[in-house]
DNA sequence: GCAGTAGGTTACTCGAAGTAAGTTACGAGC
DNA sequence: GCTCGTAACTTACTTCGAGTAACCTACTGC
């Protein structure tokens, strides 16, 4: 088998057994034998078992940012941006129910390399709603503006995990109760920022 | 030296090491070296490495938990209750620094039962904020709570980190950030709770 | 002064990460 | 239609760290 597509499959099987059993207790035979290759492979190509968990975040994390790019395009008020950014992530979060948990929670305690990629995501989404505070209310102070963005995906993911154990809870109400609490703070700041006195 | 002195003793030790290299990164005999003990008192007293760990969380949680108890006693309104627990929240993490962020990551990748100390933490978190909504506006639908009480823990706890980078944001300016962006939408909704024809 | 136990140690096993060295399949060039 | 080179792959290790078995020692109550 040709070495891309080798990867992705290593890739795939990786992700579901470190959802399944968490990255501690997996070991790099058990991948190796439902890979249907054998151990020095994963090293070949992924260098570490370390290695190998990142590259399952990084793939995530890039799909992410596609979709979530896609689902903004057309918004045309920050309030908007706001809700067709958080329902992208909601339903990128609902189809990867399995892997979702592992890649957040497990990576960050495995390894130093595996944290700056999860913070990668977390940037994208701070980036994402820098933006929005940024281009609608140019003169924000910047890091209030990084505070709020901070809140949102904060806020946005403890809810993502939380959706995870309420099935009757989809991508959609999530999207609405974060907005709910959410987004009269923001609109307030964006029309009146924090005066600068507070910032001692 | 006495059991109990010991054990205090090793989880310090275990927070700090673990703080300063990672979990994964830190060997038993490691800690046993600078604790100055033989590796078998650890498994004695702890049962295993996991067991340590969690250890060093519960501890910070009961610390935690205490704290924040002795700081909302004497609040008023909702506003002052969520205020003064917040504060607590972030002097906390402000005093913890170095344990802190270890605490938090690496427990969640390391261990499921250590995973559920720190749900224990959140659950604290978010007992005492439902507790707030629930208080004062006794009819509201108790989803709903739940999911205000997941928004305000993850925002909280994701600015906590945030805090930590930036040396000029104390826990007073953070409270304030999370205030203004959360509680115009609290607010909002004690007063008129979401009707249940979106609870579809 | 002896018994029992709290507090401790040395010296192992075992499992999993990572590696060295070698093997097979297969397409390109002659 | 043979052979050279390389991509894809394997077997058989080493190493390191979690966890354990078995044994030791000193103090405290009687």
């Amino acid at each position: 088998m040709p070495k891309a597509q080798r990867m992705a499959q290593m890739l795939t099987v990786a992700e579901e057994i470190f959802a399944e059993q968490g990255y501690l207790a997996t070991s790099m035979d058990e991948i190796a034998e439902r890979v249907g290759v054998s151990k020095p492979m994963l090293y070949e190509y992924f260098g570490s078992k370390e290695g190998l968990l990142i590259g399952c975040i990084h793939r995530a994390r890039t799909e992410l940012r596609e979709k979530t790019a896609a689902a903004i395009a057309g918004a045309a008020s920050p309030e908007e941006f706001l809700r067709l950014g958080l329902l992208a992530f909601f339903e990128f979060i609902d189809e990867h129910r399995r892997s979702w948990a592992l890649l957040r929670q497990e990576a960050a305690v495995a390894v130093p390399s595996a944290q700056e990629e999860v913070e990668g995501i977390r940037q994208q989404q701070t980036d994402m709603i820098g933006a929005v505070l940024a281009s609608f209310t140019p003169d924000i102070d910047p890091l209030e503006a990084e505070a709020f963005a901070e809140i949102v995906v904060g806020a946005t993911e403890r809810l993502a995990v939380w959706m995870e154990r309420r099935p009757s809870v989809g991508p959609a109400l999530a999207t609405d109760y974060v907005m709910a609490v959410i987004w009269p703070g923001v609109d307030n700041r964006l029309r009146k920022p924090l005066s600068p006195a507070r910032l001692a």
